[in-house]
Formats: C-alpha cells, sequence, structure tokens
DNA sequence: GATCAATATGTCGAATTCGCCATGACCATT
DNA sequence: AATGGTCATGGCGAATTCGACATATTGATC
C-alpha cells in the first residue's frame, strides 16, 4: 500500500519543471536546443498531456544532468545515489514498530496536503 | 579511452537481462508477474525489438530494485537499495515541507531508539 | 495600448508501444 | 518419443508519442 495520491506522471512534470527552472535556469527553448527535443515537447512534458519515451527521457536526463530516477519521481536527489541521502541514513536505523509509526505519519501528512487541493 | 558504441536501446536490453538473470535470478515469467507487465514484453525488452514506455520502465526498476539509470546505462551500478525501499519510495512524493517534518520524525523515532539500547 | 519573449494548447500524419494471443524453437527430464 | 518449462518471434487493433507547425495566452517592458 503505496501513497499515490500524487501520480507518477504528476510528479515527473514537476521534477522536470524544477530541474529546468531552479536546478538549471533554463527557458523551455533553452533545453529544446540543448535536449534535441522541439521546444513543444517540453511544453507538453511540463503541461502533462505527454510522458516522455524512452530515448526523450534520456535526453532530458542528458542536457539537464540529472538521474533519470529524479524526474520520474524515485529520488529526492537530483544527483546521485540515494544510500547518500541522510534521510535514508536515518531510515535504516528504524526497527519494524518504528517503520510503521513512520509510514501512517507519512500518511497523514499527505492526506492533510491533499486538502489544500482548492487552490488559484 | 575504451570505445564505447554500443547504442542506449542495446545497453538496455542487456542490463534488462542482467539485472533480471544475475541480480534477481527471476524468469521472465516471474519478472512480468512481479512488474505487472505482460510476459511477451518483457521477452520484447531483452530481444530489443521494443523499448520500455514511461509507465514500463518504472515497473521494471521496480520489480528489479534497481535505478532506471542503471538500465538506462547511464551508471555502472545498480544501486538500488535506496529506491527499493517503500518507504523511502513513498517519502519522495511528499513535498519539501511535509519530507521535513517526516525527517524529522524519522530522526526522533532514530534516536529514541538509541536510548533503549542501554541493555545489550 | 503596443510589443516581444516565453509558454500553453491543439492538430496532423507517421512511428512506436501497448496488451493479447498464437506459434515455434530450444533444452532439459522422463 | 513425449512432456514441460523457458524464451523468441510476430501479427493484430488500440492507444500513445513522435516531430512539425500553427495559434493563443501570459507577463513584462515600454
Amino acid at each position: 500500500m503505496t501513497i499515490e495520491h500524487e501520480k507518477p506522471s504528476d510528479i515527473f512534470k514537476e521534477r522536470l519543471r524544477a530541474a529546468r527552472e531552479s536546478l538549471r535556469q533554463m527557458s523551455q527553448a533553452a533545453l529544446a536546443k540543448e535536449s534535441g527535443l522541439p521546444p513543444s515537447s517540453i511544453a507538453h512534458f511540463e503541461a502533462g498531456t505527454r510522458k516522455p519515451s524512452f530515448d526523450s527521457l534520456r535526453k532530458l536526463a542528458n542536457a539537464l544532468s540529472v538521474t533519470t530516477d529524479f524526474l520520474l519521481g524515485r529520488t529526492h536527489n537530483p544527483e546521485g545515489a540515494a544510500e547518500a541521502d541522510p534521510l535514508y541514513r536515518d531510515m535504516q536505523k528504524l526497527n519494524d514498530e518504528n517503520r510503521r509509526q513512520a509510514a501512517d505519519f507519512m500518511r497523514f501528512l499527505a492526506e492533510k496536503h491533499d486538502k489544500e487541493a482548492g487552490k488559484k
């Protein structure tokens, strides 16, 4: 039972925009040129109307110098091994009971976050 | 320097087979069941006649507990320990603020657990 | 208001993957 | 020879992404 109130495809478009704007400070046009993809594809990806193919995903990750796991929402760190994540190291110190409590707490956070869906 | 003119799609099929056979010792049918993909898709991927879509790639990486970067040939190591952990994966779906709170809570649990280690 | 750059949205045919199913090959063990 | 397990291959229609292009929309500056 995973917390899936945010779908993988939704995470992807947010990660892509975050990497392009905050991390690399590029325009869509600049990323398009760097990755060799048409600008409209970048826009579609960030709008969530398309999901990248095998090749497109590779080009995006290369152009942005981030891991594909970050773009797919599998890792929080744009760069490198998740094992280096201090949070992961803390996680490994937990016993089974503590892990269950942490999971419950995260579910609570996710639900509270969902209630703030009436914005904009 | 080593000449590496192997196309990304060729690397992928080799990585997929290596992860399934050597790393996890699963049959194609077993991986199909674990990932929720049809067995024929696994065969096509390893034959190189198809390349996985966005969703299929995620399912494969989850089922095999490896990074997508490894499957795509962007890194040399499978390094899937953290990404394989469901708790860690769920944490990636939280926003920054919630993630920070979850981290604090886990640190608290870890420290509390340390204090109870007076006995050996 | 006018202009311009950046982004959003949609349309088109072509190409690719999708799940599903059938068939054949290969290789053991019986 | 026959069986069973594993994998390879390809056809089928449906769904999706592809690149390319057109056209709004937004936001900031003048």
